[in-house]
DNA sequence: TTATTGTACTTTGTAAAATAAAATACAATA
DNA sequence: TATTGTATTTTATTTTACAAAGTACAATAA
């Protein structure tokens, strides 16, 4: 069912189970920001990860980019509509994770 | 922010961005499963992968793991309280994917 | 004026993670 | 009696993520 026929759902979760994408997600979520900046937000993401990962959310049409200025480099990305209404599936792990992670259990 | 401080969100991302587990968790919230029935529901895990994640999501308080028998071995695995609790992020995604991921954009 | 810092990446080589395929040791079924 | 199915584990290979350094300049600090 999952491989055969197309499944928005199995899709959205192909999506938000690749790595750092939550994350990243998370804080645009708060605001745009430029690359580096994204990158000590999220902490601990590659230059090449993050690049990649950006690059996906952009042509899957969740983030938006804007090169500021090529010289000196500043770019700005932020979230698109339909990336911000991936607010409610932030709020939900929120919620679970504040009444189910709290504290000894480290992931 | 994310790394000096324990951060009950942050630890949830993490556990929910790790390869598979969404998908592991989705089905195990329509019931409880054997291994390699768990395996087929998922659809292309590999078996190293998913005993693997498993045995993370029962440490985590996720998942129990009961032996029916050794020999001729079955298995099964549920979720605990906390897992079924995830239905909301699993309902939360649903919705968002639904919306969004309708046909044509493939992840 | 000069040195330093910061920007957005890319390149290159390495380490870690996921994968496929096969093996195990038996019972139940055909 | 041969086949199928169970829950993993082993081994070797591929894919993915990583660290470190490099680029080409402007704005800022000394």
């Amino acid at each position: 069912m999952a491989e055969h026929n197309y499944c928005p759902v199995h899709a959205a979760i192909e999506l938000l189970q690749e790595k750092w994408n939550l994350h990243i997600i998370r804080e645009l979520l708060k605001g745009s920001s430029g690359f580096n900046e994204l990158g000590r937000a999220v902490g601990g993401v590659n230059s090449n990860t993050l690049a990649q990962r950006l690059e996906h959310l952009e042509q899957l049409g969740l983030v938006t980019k804007t090169i500021i200025s090529t010289m000196p480099p500043r770019t700005s990305y932020e979230l698109t509509c339909a990336g911000f209404e991936l607010q409610e599936v932030i709020d939900a792990i929120q919620r679970w994770g504040l009444k189910h992670l709290k504290q000894e259990v480290q992931v």
